[in-house]
DNA sequence: GACTGTGAAGCCATTCACAGCT
DNA sequence: AGCTGTGAATGGCTTCACAGTC
């Protein structure tokens, strides 16, 4: 059972290279050194070469990489080399808003059932998208094979749709609602908070700015 | 120019503590340690009060902090203790669902102006907020007060946005194209890539898991 | 006795610098 | 000569542990 820790912001930082070299790619680049990876995305050269060497030897030394190869091999460690089946509960205006996003399909995702409570919007297609009562939670995703539940409903009633999705049998959660979730260790949970990142900027607008 | 580093993780976590400490006044709580605001976010006790000893002594040895005082001194360090206008560049489905978007106006921030491109949607109010063409960009700027500006446009166009919104007078940017933006230092820049945070997730649901 | 505030220690991530290929 | 891959050094964040205060 060897665990190779991995640092979350090299995480990021791969699917940032992703679609750089998709770029790159899509210009006819064929070969990349690791020097103008991290020109494009702005970070340093050792710093591409340590978090590809996390996972392999992907390179040429006094050559680069292959753009078309390198793509695809940090595709396939983001688990981007197939398709993510998933569901959103909350069809307000930001379940709406991802439903209908396409950064998420073009990366394989897609949404196979939207829920909410609210009987007005019952029935409704989003983009093809059905909404779904919250009873159907389970039926859905068994049916879709979704493994990904995303949580857009207000702060108060997010534990309770947790609840729902990991009994639902989804492993892994994506919660926009500003609220600590808890959740049995064995599922993936991230939190998105649109507001603290506003707030980041305020704090430096404000207080870093006031001290330097 | 003494320049006290606080890192970015701690405003983060600053941000959560609020949201916390607003619930546990809400209920009623007067008095609360660090260790039950640690236990209510999951996180340590000592990093609640190394985050808190950046800014000062919010504390009373032997009894904890006053919920409502907290509160407040967060608020006022996150610069929350004032209303900050923005303006939203791209109407689609995400810049429409954040400009009706409940949490931000609960800590303070309001939308003064949309703005797209596309003549069928100028003119329309969305939540009370009109739809501008991107020409009266500076003027609603300036006449809104806003320093911050919300890029929810397609990647090939956010750089160009970017520009705009600098050129208008605002100064911070919340982009959420994927794609690397330039802009002069003194601007304070944050991105929200939402794959990416999905894409954590798939890796931890393949890769991660593989290797324990 | 309880809990904060904080120097010191420990740990993790990034940067440096160079050996090793092509 | 050019560029990757990587051990060593650095820097920064978190945890520990305890002195200080109520």
């Amino acid at each position: 059972m060897k665990t190779i820790k991995i640092p979350e912001a090299t995480i990021i930082r791969l699917s940032v290279y992703s679609r750089y070299l998709a770029q790159c790619d899509r210009r006819g680049i064929v070969t990349i050194s690791s020097n103008e990876i991290a020109e494009g995305v702005g970070v340093s050269s050792a710093q591409v070469r340590k978090d590809l060497a996390y996972f392999g030897e992907f390179g040429t030394r006094g050559v680069g990489y292959n753009v078309k190869d390198l793509h695809r091999h940090i595709m396939k460690i983001l688990g981007l080399n197939q398709k993510w089946p998933l569901v959103i509960v909350g069809a307000g205006n930001l379940g709406t808003a991802l439903s209908m996003y396409g950064g998420f399909r073009e990366r394989g995702f897609h949404v196979v059932g939207i829920f909410d409570d609210d009987p007005n919007k019952i029935g409704y297609k989003l983009n093809g998208v059905e909404v779904f009562p919250i009873s159907k939670l389970k039926e859905v995703v068994a049916e879709g094979g979704a493994k990904i539940g995303v949580i857009t409903v207000p702060a108060p009633a997010a534990q309770e749709v947790a609840n729902a999705l990991i009994e639902s049998g989804v492993k892994a959660l994506l919660n926009f609602a500003p609220v600590v979730l808890s959740v049995p260790p064995e599922i993936e949970l991230r939190n998105v908070d649109l507001s603290v990142n506003l707030e980041i900027l305020t704090f430096n607008l404000g207080y870093r700015r006031g001290i330097d």
